[in-house]
DNA sequence: TCGCTCATGTAATGGGTTACATGATTCA
DNA sequence: TGAATCATGTAACCCATTACATGAGCGA
């Protein structure tokens, strides 16, 4: 599935395995990521499939870049993909849920500090997406004025994580208000 | 992972690889499920970490039944990862987010097929976690009385499956009549 | 001089899905 | 008679993470 990541970014423009992940982090970040090396055996993987080819640009103060260029095969991939019909409804795994739903025996208190922590980082996650992501897909779009017209449609993926990030605050606050007052101290066992 | 939702399940009382993928389904499947292949393999590496035992009960008129039991070893680990910290933010990757994302050459009316078709979907599984998950539930501690002290943390869980869905639609909605009223007919390219 | 950015890759391992394989009983 | 339930497993594969490996240039 990173491989329509990558395609619908080399459909921008070229560019190397190290400059798509600056772009993912900066954009899809929040709801698809992936480590550097899984973007190299993709973008490998992808070429050996026609989908991109690739050149090298010799650095003279810089390292050697290897820049991708998506080919007509692989703008046909991508378009296929982006209309075929999502009929699923997924199943996202969540580990703070799990730890919650047996965590009896630990005891009120360390379901307590579990909710807090969680608290606390989604509340900055929201922040993030508030102020600092805007400024970032921003910075993107300055260098990149021919991809204007796709703000739009970024500015909606971003308002999924702020409303995202919301719901789950609420979720953590009301959770802690009945974990205070229902569960007895000792429920240790 | 599947390996702590195994344990906390076993921590109620022994049960086989089938029974565990029944509970799973009535219970966690909204944030945490896995294929019964999965299972059985799980199971057989716990078994050999020694988290847990198994005995194979002869059926009569049913197939034989392995049965496994949590080991004093699987209930220290159990405690010890519920009572560890959890202290990143999960991203959870989103295929619908991704083709809106990229989705502007694939045309406003391809956008907007994916997202009433996913709203169907979102609304559907929000009924489901309202009507028929708590009934699931509890048929299920009807058979297990001795668990019924767990039920407020299920039902905690399962009221964050609500509140995530109803976000959900709420995002699709409002996208919809984003997209309806800005981009125009032709973005198609 | 220490850490960051730029830049590319391979190897091993882990977690999970799909496909394959089997077979009796029960209910509609 | 055909589908669903009960019941267990293996093998191949795919996607992703972690660890390993290298190295120049730049700014504090």
């Amino acid at each position: 599935m990173l491989k329509y990541a990558l395609l619908g970014f080399l459909n921008y423009r070229p560019m190397t395995g190290y400059d798509l992940e600056l772009w993912i982090k900066a954009s899809t970040g929040h709801f698809w990521h992936a480590k550097l090396s899984q973007i190299y055996t993709t973008l490998k993987s992808m070429e050996a499939e026609a989908l991109i080819t690739s050149h090298v640009e010799a650095g003279t103060s810089r390292p050697d870049r290897r820049v991708y260029t998506i080919t007509e095969a692989g703008k046909a991939e991508l378009m296929a993909w982006l209309r075929a019909p999502l009929i699923e409804h997924e199943i996202k795994k969540d580990t703070l849920l799990l730890k919650m739903f047996f965590g009896l025996p630990a005891g009120k208190q360390a379901l307590l500090t579990q909710l807090r922590l969680q608290l606390d980082l989604h509340r900055q996650q929201q922040r993030l997406y508030e102020e600092e992501t805007p400024l970032e897909m921003l910075r993107f779009l300055e260098d990149q004025p021919e991809i204007a017209d796709h703000a739009l449609l970024w500015d909606l993926a971003r308002r999924f994580g702020v409303m995202y990030e919301e719901t789950y605050v609420r979720w953590i606050e009301e959770s802690i208000r009945v974990l205070e007052q229902t569960l007895s101290d000792d429920s240790q066992k």
